[in-house]
DNA sequence: ATAACTTTGTGATAGAAATCACAATTGAAT
DNA sequence: ATTCAATTGTGATTTCTATCACAAAGTTAT
């Protein structure tokens, strides 16, 4: 168990800026846990304890609304999750979910809030990745209810192609119901819409398996549609 | 000029935790602005070379969508202004205009940052500060994507008289375009809705003016509708 | 393999709200 | 006071999307 953070590979901007008294502080304060796809990692309504950190997947933010389910956002590691969740409240106020298989690092509260207040340049990467999180959770909001369906849906599929699977194949890690609770739409609305992107021309479709065949119209419509 | 940030009435929860010497740092590396109603205080696009912080007023955070303009929150003061937009980025990713008269500072960046570098509990709460305003707005997006108009105008007017006025009588700092921009809907449709309220007795009326008769009902509204 | 359950596709219908169009009111400027 | 501009109210129409209903296809378990 000695070091093992010293030498992880997916550090986060801010734990590169941990002394090595730190990081080996870390490693004795941490637990690491696999998660399989559909796991839940942070249920929403109970206490937060700990805070948590992403090494490898990737991982729906959902919350429950006054009518629906609905995805807040999707990260993929590494990065921390939920702390405005951990920091914020007490209590979760969303849920973590495994999208795909996914390795997740549990550290101490105590020991975490300590490098906050003993390592300045940490809190200040730390201070930095909220308020870059805070500008995109904007940005989010505003597409994703100016947007119609077709809007963004053809941003989240570039989304999965470009920032998280990098390449224009892949496989839908979402249901088409889930898909429905990521851009605000029924999960009927969804079947449609993806079945008249394939109809014009501008993806395939098999099942799961998504392939952009046509993405400078897909920018199109996710801007203007 | 001496001192000035000492004896301020209006003090951030982080900046009370700063030293006598830090204040008065931070009053000589600080400009104080009053904007009358209307006043842009940030522009999106520009550069983001300030700290903004809002002593007294009533300001609205607002972006331009892809299609039309999107008023993200409202703030009155104590409070951060554009925090995120500030160190996220540096441009400015939404613009800030009072609603109503505001006193705001304007504070030095570097000296801001010296603060954050050198006072662990200053950066520990402006750290949780953030922690609250992005929960905040995950719990703002998700009510403004799943309600109906008539759901979130309840909910917008009950926030003017319960966080912003503290009476149930209040004079409206918004057009009708403005409160729709608010809650993503169009001037019309808020107008009409308005009307409906007053119509089942739910509120009062008076061009700017209005008088909030059925908490309860309109609490009831903004719950479900 | 079969049964039971979940996910998905698709047509028909209904409903909420945008848009359009125009009148009325308010406010600001000269 | 008068003019011009901006804001607001209201009806008619259109559009998008949710909902409903049911069939088809996939998955999982026994």
């Amino acid at each position: 168990m000695i070091d093992l953070c010293k030498f992880c590979q997916h550090k986060s901007k801010a734990s590169e800026q941990l002394s090595d008294s730190e990081l080996s502080a870390q490693s004795d304060n941490c637990a690491e846990y696999r998660f399989k796809k559909g796991d839940r990692i942070i249920r929403q309504g109970t206490l937060s304890s700990n805070v948590v950190f992403l090494r490898e997947g990737l991982v729906k933010l959902h919350m429950t609304g006054p009518l629906h389910e609905q995805i807040i956002k999707l990260t993929n590691g590494p990065s921390y999750l939920g702390l405005p969740t951990t920091f914020g409240d007490k209590v979760n106020h969303y849920s973590v979910t495994a999208i795909e298989d996914s390795l997740v690092c549990f550290i101490d509260l105590n020991t975490f809030k300590t490098f906050i207040m003993n390592n300045p340049v940490f809190a200040f990467e730390l201070f930095i990745e909220l308020c870059i999180n805070e500008l995109n959770s904007y940005h989010r909001c505003v597409n994703r209810t100016q947007k119609q369906v077709s809007g963004s849906l053809a941003e989240n599929l570039l989304f999965f192609a470009d920032d998280i699977y990098h390449s224009d194949e892949f496989i839908l890690p979402l249901s088409r119901e889930e898909l429905g609770n990521l851009i605000d739409a029924s999960r009927e609305s969804v079947s449609r819409t993806l079945n008249e992107f394939q109809n014009e021309g501008l993806i395939q479709i098999d099942s799961k398996k998504i392939i952009l065949l046509d993405k400078k119209r897909l920018q199109l419509i996710s801007q203007y549609g």
